[in-house]
RNA sequence: GGGCGUGUGCCUGAGCGGCCAAAAGGGACGGACUGUAAAUCCGUUGGCUUAUGCCUUCGCAGGUUCGAAUCCUGCCGCGCCCA
């Protein structure tokens, strides 16, 4: 337990140190409730010689982290930077409710060990951006506390909240106009996620913005239990390389910090000019002076700028040697039409050969280029499928393997098609 | 609990007995142009051994019809109003 009560807050001398770390923390932040406050507490944890407990919730659910999910995890890495203490909270029983900000419905609850392989998927993930030791980082599930709170427990949490405040939360507000519906157990998932942080005495709270209710009401119950309230700090949600939509994995527009140095570099390139400057500011290291450079497309051509952007994501998520071998590679494929240096062979299963003859409709589908026979036929008739160099028309086209051909669709997909034997 | 309404393809949304695999828009995919940008233009957008063919799809289950996404019955979901 720590107590909150030694210095006084008119006691604490808020040192230049203290505010110059706050104005820094809070640079990329999209609303601080409150800075003031936060540089209030940087003095004080520094008084009592402890570092910041600085709180992020994680769902156990699907752990395929983006760098949508990094805006946030790169934040809480600057915390750590200044010595403070992350603590990452599983919601393994938040879980059972899903966050009503989703459109998803209950969620089936997971069990122990698919919240454990969650879990360790998503920091082995995390582990590219936090630091991972163990002064610096503290791993907590919530159904440690949450489990064993009983209904009486629950309906005291819930004393804590009226129904007005609950419907002014945007979701809901929404959801009660539109006329969705809206279940009483989602009144909950805010209480729970603020009961998390009264459980783990959190200084501050990281989350999107789209989490800003959730985590001003952790406020409300600790002081209701005699903490100070924690600062919520809430991060911008970055937009989806198609720019229209926030970056999701269901939406299909992110880029997965496991991806190939190839794939995120590709996907980058593709983003609309408009979203750059966004980019360079949520996901890179850039200083200010040079973001604006660099967004200024008469003194840097976007497409270079873009180029940076990729080069500087891909070496933050990998290595400065595999931007440039992404960047060697996407000129070679994309700027002068050739094929890629590395190919992947596909091996052609020896039952949809007859006379050492394959339909091409089959081999689109065999190298996963499409789904069905339809989609393949689409492609073909759509003109967008070569073989060994060749514009294929014909979806009735019977081709031999014998040279180890290479099928193109479109132009991001290759591969070598291999004879079985 | 009662009354009214509503449920369509990835999404929005028309259809309200045959011409419906189902309008239109969005999205997505393919092509042209480019900087894998934007804008624009063209094509495709249920499945099937290649099809004036067959199968699956319009909440679910039955029924009426030569024939249903369209009508009837029951059920389920959602909303609104009343209590």
């Amino acid at each position: 337990m720590i107590h909150r009560d030694s210095p006084s807050k008119s006691e604490i001398k808020i040192s230049a140190q203290a505010q110059e770390q706050a104005s820094a923390l809070c640079k990329t932040a999209s609303r601080v409730y409150s800075q003031s406050e936060l540089a209030e507490r940087i003095a004080i944890a520094a008084a009592q010689n402890r570092p910041l407990r600085v709180k992020l919730g994680m769902d156990p659910t699907a752990p395929d982290l983006h760098l949508g999910h990094a805006v946030v995890l790169r934040k809480l890495r600057e915390f750590q930077d200044f010595g403070h203490k992350a603590i990452l909270i599983v919601g393994d029983f938040t879980a059972m409710i899903g966050d009503p900000t989703g459109k998803k419905k209950t969620r089936p609850t997971l069990s122990r060990e698919q919240v454990d392989a969650n879990a360790a998927t998503y920091l082995q993930q995390a582990g590219k951006i936090l630091d991972t030791r163990p002064e610096r980082l503290e791993v907590r599930r919530n159904s440690e506390w949450l489990a064993k709170m009983s209904f009486a427990d629950a309906l005291r949490l819930a004393q804590q909240m009226t129904v007005a405040r609950m419907l002014e939360r945007d979701t809901f507000a929404e959801r009660y106009k539109s006329g969705e519906a809206i279940y009483i157990h989602e009144f909950m998932y805010p209480l729970m996620q603020g009961a998390d942080s009264a459980a783990i005495e959190a200084d501050i709270e990281l989350g999107g913005t789209d989490q800003t209710f959730n985590n001003l009401v952790g406020r409300d119950l600790q002081v209701a239990q005699g903490q100070l309230p924690q600062i919520v700090m809430v991060m911008p949600i970055l937009n989806g390389t198609d720019g229209a939509a926030k970056m999701s994995k269901s939406l299909g527009n992110y880029i997965g910090i496991s991806e190939s140095p190839q794939e995120q570099f590709g996907k980058v390139m593709s983003i609309p000019d408009s979203l750059m400057r966004e980019w360079f500011e949520l996901c890179t290291d850039l200083p200010d002076h040079e973001i604006t450079l660099l967004c200024d497309s008469i003194q840097t051509h976007p497409r270079a700028a873009k180029e940076r952007l990729a080069i500087e994501i891909v070496t933050g998520y990998h290595s400065a040697e595999a931007a440039a071998a992404a960047v060697a590679d996407f000129k070679r494929r994309f700027s002068d039409g050739l094929l890629p240096e590395h190919i992947e062979d596909v091996p052609v299963s020896s039952d949809l050969i007859t006379d050492g003859r394959i339909g091409i409709l089959n081999l689109i589908k065999s190298a996963g280029f499409a789904a069905s026979t339809s989609e393949a036929r689409r492609l073909v008739e759509g003109g967008g499928v070569l073989l060994a160099g060749c514009k294929i028309t014909d979806p009735r086209l019977q081709v031999t393997l014998a040279e180890k051909p290479i099928l193109q669709v479109g132009k991001r997909r290759v591969a070598r098609m291999i004879p079985p034997g």
